[in-house]
DNA sequence: TTTTTATTGTGTCAAATATACACAATAAAA
DNA sequence: TTTTATTGTGTATATTTGACACAATAAAAA
């Protein structure tokens, strides 16, 4: 029999913010909850860590069931421990977010959550639990990271055009960057590789650009990397 | 009777990486821990999260038993959850950072410490567990933090020098800094008040400063605050 | 008592970076 | 063919950063 010198009463469960990325909207993937308690309320998918996974392993499963995505950036954030945060047990949560490019995934409600939908930041539902301050603890750290870690491209398809890229800044940071010194940033920045491809629209073309693979590793090892 | 609809079994406990700041160098409040698993190895302060506390609860309280501080700097790093982190039990730690003035504590080993001292960071000795890992991410989040928030005055007295405030950043970051540069830029920031007193010492007097606290306020509200 | 030594305190110039800002080219729709 | 909305580009100015040298001081050594 295994020694046990400390009976645990707390569960532990992880909560993932997964953001994407449309028509020029950050967007949170939620599910109603199937089951007691806060059951048909609007939530973030999570589940509970079990005992053979790390909490990264745990977020993992939750995203790739929903999803069918695996391989996603993700970042953890501080726990969430109040001690009346769950109605009716001692639960602290690990609360992650996870970046989503809109062309990986295909929604997959499973048996905890009767339905799914990607909402607009800015049109949340009321949330069961704290998941309300979940997505604002992940927005905060998204908005902290855009500057530190060229993640824009973790969330965007593969082809852009340097207005989706500002229009992604735009959204995370929450304000308004002129064209002209965002264009000369970015390119300064040399992370981006422009194709021979345009993109078609209601007026002059745009030209497409992809995420330049050999600066990102380059960055990513770095600190500090500014760009706004 | 209480309805429980998980049966928990890992148990979750909190570790301090408690940072002091003495003779130009960055020091960490190590315990030497009295019981098994680990017994007489140096290890980081902690303990078992109780069922009514926060994780921040949690490490007020083992910080205020060891060094009978109270109402310090502290923030939370991300959750240590590798599932063999420990050679007994499945436990997840949530780690926090505190810093700590040297003119405040006392230090008061416990039952669980036969001993405790402050190591300097450059001379670690083995330590328990994957606690070596959690003071690197410690030392990773006090080199992001020091340039976005005003924590040096945290960790140094009341009254210092231009001289101490340039060891604590040098000492941080790691990295030596120009003395001319780095007094216009904590001038320009407008975070210190000349006090009329001088600190005699074996060559030209160095004036004291304080930190400016209405400053602090402000500073602390904003997200970003870079000085280097 | 004089000289040496280590430390404090201060300013300027050049380079890099950030900000503010206007107009021509295009393609679809009117 | 005219209108309209969008893409793409450069320059001038202000701000910030980085590099750098010398006088004042106080103790210790000569």
């Amino acid at each position: 029999m295994k020694l046990q010198y400390n009976v645990p009463d707390i569960s532990i469960t992880v909560d993932c913010v997964i953001f994407g990325f449309d028509t020029s909207k950050l967007q949170i993937l939620l599910i109603k909850r199937a089951s007691d308690p806060e059951k048909g309320k609007w939530a973030l998918p999570g589940g509970f860590m079990e005992k053979h996974e790390t909490a990264e392993e745990s977020a993992e499963r939750v995203l790739s069931q929903l999803t069918g995505v695996t391989d996603v950036y993700m970042d953890q954030l501080k726990v969430f421990a109040a001690v009346d945060r769950h109605p009716i047990e001692r639960v602290i949560t690990v609360p992650f977010y996870a970046l989503v490019k809109p062309e990986n995934y295909r929604l997959n409600p499973s048996s905890y959550a009767s339905d799914a939908y990607w909402c607009d930041i800015d049109r949340l539902p009321i949330l069961a639990f704290d998941h309300d301050e979940i997505i604002n603890a992940a927005l905060d750290a998204l908005k902290r990271d855009v500057r530190l870690k060229p993640i824009g491209f973790e969330l965007l398809p593969e082809k852009f055009t340097m207005k989706d890229l500002q229009d992604f800044f735009e959204a995370v940071l929450e304000e308004k960057l002129d064209r002209r010194n965002f264009r000369r940033k970015i390119k300064g920045a040399k992370i981006l590789v422009k194709l021979n491809e345009v993109r078609k629209g209601a007026h002059k073309d745009a030209i497409l650009y992809k995420f330049d693979s050999k600066t990102y590793r380059t960055i990513s090892k770095n600190t500090f990397y500014i760009l706004f």
